[in-house]
Parts: C-alpha cells; structure tokens; sequence
DNA sequence: TTGCTCCTCACGTCACGTGAGGTGGC
DNA sequence: TTGCTCCTCACGTCACGTGAGGTGGC
C-alpha cells in the first residue's frame, strides 16, 4: 500500500483524530478512497487532504456535518459557492458577537479591578475619564418593593433600547439633592456599555464606596455631604451609583460593593 | 408571587429558553431563588437576570458549564478575574481563528467563481493584481507515480511554513520551457494565502485553462506556445498552475479545472 | 514472538431538545 | 370547565471519546 496513508498517517497529515475520520467514515461525511478487501483497513490518498481541510473549516463553524456531508455529495462549484456566501455571513455575525463578549468580558474586569482596589472606608477626589452607557427611562418607585418593578421595566427595555444586559449596571439620580433625598431610588437605569449613545463626562469626581445591596446608601451619602462641605466643593450634574460587585462577585447582597460618584 | 417570576416569564426577560433555564438548575449551575414547597413552581427575582446574563456570555463562549458552576459557588472577584483573563485570551485566539477561515472562505470562493466564469477552449491575455502565496520547497518527481511523493513533502511542511492547506493550492514551474519540458511536474506546490511571504507579481498574464486532473496539460502548453507565438508575445517569469475545482468541487478528476497563467 | 496499528461494537459525555403523562392556577 | 403553564421522567440528538476484545503487518 505504498501510495496510500493508512488512518494514522492520514490523521498526522490532516490534523484530525483518528476516531473522528472513522466517525466521519461511518456517517458517509468523509470516506477513504479505498478499503482493503482482507482486512478492512482504510486507506486514505494524499489528495483526498485538500477534501478533508475544507471539511475542517466549515466543521470548526458549526457547520452540521449533514449539510457539509450533502455537500460533498452533489459536489458543484455553484453549490459551494452558495454555502460559502451563507457562511461568510454567519461568520460575520459570530465576529461581530465575539468583539461583543470581548468587550463584556473587558468592561466587567475593569470595573471589578476597581472595586478590587477600592477604600470603603474612605471618600476620594479623582479624575476620571469619559464613560459611555445605555440608560433606560425614568424609573416610577411604587409603595412595598423598592425595586422590583422599575428594574423589571429597565430590564424589559433592553431590546428596543439595543441594550445588552450582559454589560455591568447602576443607577442614575438626576442631582446630588435627588440622590440625598431618596438615595435608595435611583432616578434611572443604566448598563455600562462601551458602545452606549450616552456618556458620563470626563471630569474630577467626589467617589464614595459602599458595602450593601442597591438600596442602602444612607450613611455614605451623609459623608459625601460632609466630604464636599468641608473640602467647599459643589457637586454638580447627575451622580452615578456603579454595581462593582454583584450577584456574580458575591453571594451575600450585604456584601455587594457600589461606587457612587458625582462630578464637582 | 407577585415578586417572582415564573420560569416562562424569566426565559422571556433574559432570552433563555425554559428547557435550558431547568437543565442549568438540574446540574447545580444555576437556580431559581425559591420553589413552590407546595407544587415545586420555579420562581426567579428580577435580579438575577444579572447572574444569568453573565452564566449565558460564558457558555456562549463555550465554557464548560462545570467550570461556571465552579466560579458561581465560589464567587470571589478574584476568581471572576481568572477566568475574564483566561477568557480574553481565548476569545483573541477564536478571533484570529475566524478571520482565517473568512479568508479561507473568501479566497475559495473567488477563484471558484473565476473558475465558472472561464471558457476552457479559449487562450486570454489578461491584467492580474498582485497576489500573495505560500511556497514550500522545491519537489523532487520520483520514477512512477508522479504526484504522490512531492505532494506528500509539501503537506507535510505544513507546519513549518506556517502554511494553512485549507486554502486552495497550485503548482508552480520556474520557467514557461520548464513547463512546454514537463507539464505535469511542477516545480513547487503552492497555497494561495494572503498572508503569504511570497507573491505571484501583478502585470499583464497570458491565461489557459484546463479540465482535467493536475497532471494533464499537453494540449494546453501547446496552445499557449501557439497563441504566444502568434501574437508575438515573450513569456517570462514563472508559471502559475492553480487548481479553481478540484476534490472539493468535482467528484470526478477527469472535469479538475485548472488555470494556468505566465506574465508576459 | 513482540509491539504497534488496525478493526468493530458498545457505552459514555455534553448540553440540551422532545414528547409523555400528570398537576395546578385564573 | 377550559386553556395555559408548570412539573418530572425518559428517551433522543449531535459529534465525538473511551475502553473492550480481537486481528493483522513488520
């Protein structure tokens, strides 16, 4: 059998398993071009690992392995060409959700980095940059639960608003008064997605840290009042309350940690 | 329950379909905040839509689901970290992945479509845009069979070339004599990558094409010698013999179409 | 003879999908 | 009562992976 590869010469040549080229025998997706009589051995040609690369690329797609297989089978350059538009299609839409989860997966570490670092304890003065974000409508807080029927809403908005709920969250409170008055209640929604048609401004913030679930601010907003006070600085514009660590970091919501912050 | 939601509800609000939402509770991945004690209803909060959007960008990403059920009964930033790291760097591989095979989709397609646009019986002086290539290593034709052996060699330096066979390949012949001498050996196997270290150069190309399997050009080199002769056309440069349909196209060898083309 | 490869067959795995048969809420 | 949703349990599916037991080539 000189001129031909048995399977695991063929499985070395063509990258494959050998027991996903006796699988793809088996279905009729891929066969060797010829089987010994005695012995039942397969054996492969050398060509055959042009055939067997394309199979590869469209499998490694998520192709079925039945459509690739009635491919194979009706074998015209006219029928390629049409999975071939199909695909590049799909691929670029996988692409597309792919840069997506690459700029979740980012955001969330950075903001769980920051909260990672952060001071509880302490109100801080910082720099901050420009952060774009998708914020939902004006939240309407009924009598009993605070928070389970705005937040139902902002979540039910996500599909017209284009919002992906995967992105970090928090609340938005129109002002500083507004967050004093009703700290647990924020005015609106936001998702922290880079892609947003809003942004939080570039500018020098007041930031406070504090340890609980969304609704308990009560002391950190005492000492963010003393904190500008003291330092004689006027907070102004909307103030931001970022959801670090969540549900996902932690299990215990009286643990959960939330950044406030405010431009002064 | 006023302040729960029911499993069809939840699958609605985070795009989950109920099946999956009850097979993540079976396996300890992820459940609902309470069940009936009466008659074993699932209920969710509206909170943890977050939890479960971050469980779904995971397992899009093909995460096992035991590695997410894992960091969900640990959960600690630092864990969450580990893994976003882990991940980014993943997602960056499965990115360039996928640019490949677009490239590789994309670069099949166009030399099909050339192929079925060609007309076998006639000669054609054309521009061609400059295009880049893989070369492996000079072959060596043995006595008998005339493909397998140099063909072997040169998928063989695969790896080493870095060169990915999934792109559709040719044969080159370092002369247009060489190839009048003996036009079934080329003298180098080639695959058409564009992000290749080498390139067949652009400029004006004498143009033939051919049915039949890789070896069977006679007809052809006369042909061209013929059409060059009598438009007074000097041939130089190496020739390029690039198989449009083979394998993945054509089930029979004898209907391979191959073009063949020299600068002039 | 020894070690390696090959074969088939059966069963396992992962992440669900699909009814089957029965109960519960408005 | 009717229609809808919910439940569990069992079995199917897709693309393999993993031995189990046995044969064949150098």
């Amino acid at each position: 059998m000189k001129d031909f590869l048995s399977v695991k010469e063929f499985s070395k040549l063509s990258g494959i398993e050998a027991t996903t080229l006796r699988y793809w025998d088996e279905i009729g997706l891929f066969s060797p071009i010829r089987r010994d009589p005695g012995n039942n051995y397969r054996y492969y040609s050398p060509e055959q690992v042009i055939a067997v690369n394309f199979i590869t690329v469209l499998s490694s797609l998520n192709v079925p392995l039945k459509t690739i297989a009635n491919l194979e089978h009706t074998r015209t350059p006219a029928s390629i060409m049409e999975l071939i538009d199909r695909q590049e299609y799909v691929l670029d839409m996988e692409m597309r959700r792919l840069h997506e989860c690459y700029s979740i997966l980012h955001t969330r570490r950075e903001l769980i980095k920051r909260g990672m670092q952060a001071d509880p304890s302490k109100i801080e003065l910082r720099q901050m940059p420009e952060r774009r974000l998708v914020v939902g409508a004006d939240n309407v807080f009924p009598e009993g639960d605070p928070f389970y029927e705005p937040f139902m809403r902002f979540c039910n908005q996500a599909d017209e608003l284009r919002m992906n709920l995967s992105y970090p969250i928090g609340g938005l409170h129109k002002s500083f008064e507004r967050f004093l008055a009703n700290p647990g209640q924020p005015d609106k929604f936001f998702s922290v997605d880079p892609a947003g048609n809003a942004k939080k401004e570039a500018g020098t913030y007041l930031i406070g840290y504090v340890r609980g679930y969304y609704g308990q601010f009560d002391d950190l907003a005492q000492r963010l009042r003393d904190y500008a006070a003291q330092h004689a600085l006027t907070p102004h514009g909307p103030l931001y309350a970022i959801y670090l660590h969540e549900e996902i970091c932690l299990a215990d919501p009286s643990q959960y940690l939330v950044q406030v912050c405010v431009a002064v």
